[in-house]
This record gives structure tokens, C-alpha cells and sequence, in this order.
DNA sequence: TTTACTTTGTGTCTTTAATACACTTTCAAA
DNA sequence: TTTGAAAGTGTATTAAAGACACAAAGTAAA
């Protein structure tokens, strides 16, 4: 293969950028983030799912395909936080030895374009995946050691959902079809990482006029059973066009 | 040279990364950002200072360093924009052809971290300036296009720009050490691109608790003298660090 | 010296949003 | 039938946003 030709480079990895993706799941507890088991060794750290990129794609496009191919996860829209570029970033021994297995230029200068996304937890459980077997969720707040600089993406991935969190709706991504206020309420202090007061984010969230209360209430709960609930799919989107200036907690 | 002496490699610059700065200075009457004139041919659009990034340098130091050699700007405070990586972003005929003239590799797939920053206009005039005869301040308001995806990174740092404002206090950076509430009120008009009414603005920047009046009038003007104010650094620096929630215009 | 012109500087009222706070209801399980 | 656990609901207070008009102080020109 002649090294140089422009034809041949669009197919090759470049060996100086990634992508990262930090995928927040909710299970009606709490904030989880998918990471990759990359078990070359035991007691390696986990990593966020990411890789090179190809010179032929986009960052976005990168994203989604490394998303993909390594936990599975199709047609997820991503938001990118930022580039990653300390030189230092991917030299703790741990990830040399890792890079030094896995890549043809292991000690090259990369730096790394991170991506975070919501999720519903129970549209992808990977453990069922044949797929995607070395990706898990992790809570959030149990994550005190990843890979390379990953910590620093997880908490500047956390900063950002906490800015996206004020200006547009969530939850359409993360909760199942029908859900209850709770656990909403729940997702949304999840995230603010700070307890909210039930009646004013109950007023605060039915004032957006995006969520429709269904015919329908929990079943088998050992307490009163709670409304369900929808979102209203094109309020929804028109909302997340256009945005808020500030939820305002 | 031996070209794959990890040594060696530091040294080098690094084919496939680049930095761009928007700087954005404020003339008393409007926004500006300064550009670059690659100059080789007649027509050729402005840039933004920007080059690729060394093997052993952050990209923040990256960033700070091409902002001093292409326009001799020092000790300028960036914040980080974000990657942009369209693999078709250096193809226009005019940008491939400064490429291959400026570049070892003009071909690479080069993707730029952009970053923004503000500088007081009245501290950097390039054409005073022997070192950076090519730099120049442009109006915003009157860019229509510019070398590679600059235009596309302008955009998003105008937003950018416009999502820092409610934050935290600008201005310090941006206004000489004396100013007139008129100023303030048109510099932050020209960031939001829309009018704020007169009183409101003062009382909310009043509140802000940040700026002090000095004991000191406009002189020569044709109308009623502006009062001078100043701004407080230590309060200033405080809420820089603390932020607000949301300027709330 | 008077007049015209230009920009500064100021206060109040109305409406909207934020915050704080406690008790009753409804179910399952013991 | 009692207990435990979460759901669901309203009001009063305070803070901020937004709308709005006129007198004051200077220069320049008539």
C-alpha cells in the first residue's frame, strides 16, 4: 500500500484522533454512564466507549460508528462537549500497555473529541447483548478511576447535561413511554445533583406543557398508585428547538 | 531524522490537529474579531489565527502560542469552543492552495480545536504593530466569508459568547479601565444582537454589585457628561469564579 | 445669548417566577 | 384493622422581569 495516496488515507485510522462517548442511562434510581470492560488484564480500568477516528468521516459520524461498534447502540444522537488533548493523557501504564496491545502507533499524540447522549437503561441492557458483552452500566457515583482522562470527560459530560438540563426538556430520552412524576422528579435531581421541592417542580414541569397525564396509574405498588404519564412527542421537539432560557432551579 | 523517535516526535507538529482563535475586541460601537491575512494572492478570504499544534504542547498552550506568533498577542485568557472536524473542511480551491504552499502535508485530514477569547481593542492596534502587520480587527457584522470553516467557527463562538454573558460578568476584559454605563449597555447589546432597555439594564447591573462610580465625568462630549465607572476587581473576580445563574434578558 | 440637538440619568407599576412549607389520600403487607 | 410508604395538592411571601417618559447637562450653531 503506497502510504501516501490521498484514496488510501480516507480509509485509514488516524492515528492522532478519537472520539469518546458518555452515555447516561437512568434506572429510576439513579445516573449511570456505559462503560467498556477492555479485561486484557484484571484490575484495568474501564473506559469510555470511543476509538480513532477514520480520515474518511466526520467526528459526529466517528461517534455514532464507535458507539456502535463497540456497545451496539444505534441511532443515538450525540452532543459533542469538547476536544481532549493533554500530551500526557494517554501515558499512564495501564493505557500504554492496553494502546501497545491494540494499536499500530501506540505512543502517538492523540487527543480525543468527547460526546455524551441519553439513553433509556431499558432499551439497551448489554448484559443480553451477545454483542456488546464488555459493555456495562455503571452509576454514576460509584466511578472514582476510568481510563486515560475519561474522569475528566465523565465530570465535564456531568457539567454539561447540568447546562442542557436548563435549557431544553429531557427525559423524552431517558424514561420509558409511561412514567410517573417521581420518577422524573427523581431524574431530574439525579442530574442537578441537589434535591428539588416537590410541588414547585411539579407546577415548574406541567407550566412547560409538554407532558400529558394518561387514563392509566402504577399497578401493585404498596402505596398510592401514582398518574402516569406521556410526553407530548411534538410539543416536545418544538420545545427543544427552541429552548428555554433557564429551568431555573 | 529518525522519524519515529518518540523524541523526535515531540518536536514535531502534529499533521493532524490545529487550533483556531476568535478574538473578539469591542469598538464602542460594535463587536470585531480579528483576522488574519494570509496574503499570497489578491481575493484570498481572511482566517483565523490558527496552525497546527506541536506533539508536546496542550492544545490550551497551542492555542495561546499561535495567538502570539500570528498576531503577538500574549497572556490572553482562551475558553475552549469545541473540535471541528468536517474532512471536507480544508478543501476549498483557495484554502488547498495556501496549504500546499505553507504546509508539509498539505493533504492531511486536519481537524481544529477552536477556542474564543476577548481583548481590549485600545491595548492591541496590529497596524501599530510591526510584528502583526497581518493581523487586522474586522466587524462582525460584516464577515460573510472566510478561509475554511471559519465562518462556521465564528457562528459558534458568537453563541458561545452569548451563553458566557449570562454566566458571568464580562466586560472587564473588554471595556478600557474607565467607562460609561452607555458603553456597557452597548457592549452587551452588540454580544446578544438585540436592544435592552435602558433602565432595566442599569438597575440589573447595578445589582450586580461590581462596578463603582468614580468621582469623574465624560469632558468634551455634546451632550450631558457620562458618569466614569470602574470595576471593582476583587467582586469582579468573585463572580467570575461563582457565576449567576442567568443574566435574565 | 438663545435655540437646537444629543445623550444621560432616573422611578414606579404590573406581571411573572421562585421559594417555603404540611397534611390527606391510597394502596399493599403485616 | 393497623401500619408503612409514597402520591398528590395550595397558598402566601419574596424576588425578578418588563414596560414605560421626561427632565438635566452639555456643545454647537444660529
Amino acid at each position: 500500500m503506497k502510504k501516501n495516496s490521498i484514496k488510501n488515507k480516507l480509509k485509514e485510522l488516524n492515528p492522532n484522533v478519537s472520539v469518546d462517548c458518555v452515555i447516561f442511562g437512568f434506572d429510576f434510581e439513579k445516573l449511570n454512564v456505559l462503560l467498556i470492560d477492555r479485561g486484557t488484564t484484571l484490575g484495568i480500568p474501564l473506559a469510555l466507549p470511543g476509538n480513532l477516528i477514520y480520515n474518511s468521516e466526520n467526528l459526529d459520524e466517528a461517534a455514532s460508528r464507535v458507539l456502535e461498534e463497540l456497545a451496539g447502540l444505534k441511532n443515538i444522537y450525540l452532543e459533542q462537549i469538547g476536544a481532549f488533548g493533554d500530551p500526557l493523557r494517554i501515558t499512564k501504564i495501564t493505557d500504554q500497555e492496553w494502546l501497545k496491545a491494540m494499536r499500530a502507533e501506540p505512543s502517538a499524540r492523540v487527543i480525543t473529541v468527547a460526546y455524551f447522549s441519553l439513553v433509556k437503561m431499558s432499551d439497551y441492557l448489554p448484559q443480553a447483548s451477545s454483542f456488546a458483552k464488555n459493555a456495562s452500566w455503571v452509576s454514576v457515583q460509584e466511578i472514582s478511576e476510568l481510563a486515560f482522562d475519561h474522569l475528566e470527560i465523565l465530570t465535564t459530560a456531568k457539567e454539561s447535561l447540568k447546562q442542557k438540563i436548563r435549557r431544553q426538556p429531557i427525559g423524552f430520552n431517558l424514561l420509558p413511554e409511561k412514567f410517573t412524576l417521581s420518577q422524573l422528579h427523581r431524574l431530574y435531581e439525579s442530574i442537578l445533583e441537589k434535591p428539588l421541592d416537590k410541588r414547585n417542580f411539579r407546577r415548574k414541569i406541567q407550566k412547560l406543557d409538554i407532558i400529558e397525564s394518561l387514563k392509566e396509574k402504577q399497578k401493585g405498588v404498596p402505596h398510592k398508585p401514582s398518574q402516569l404519564f406521556k410526553f407530548n412527542k411534538e410539543k416536545y421537539e418544538l420545545l427543544t428547538k427552541i429552548g428555554f432560557d433557564n429551568f431555573g432551579f
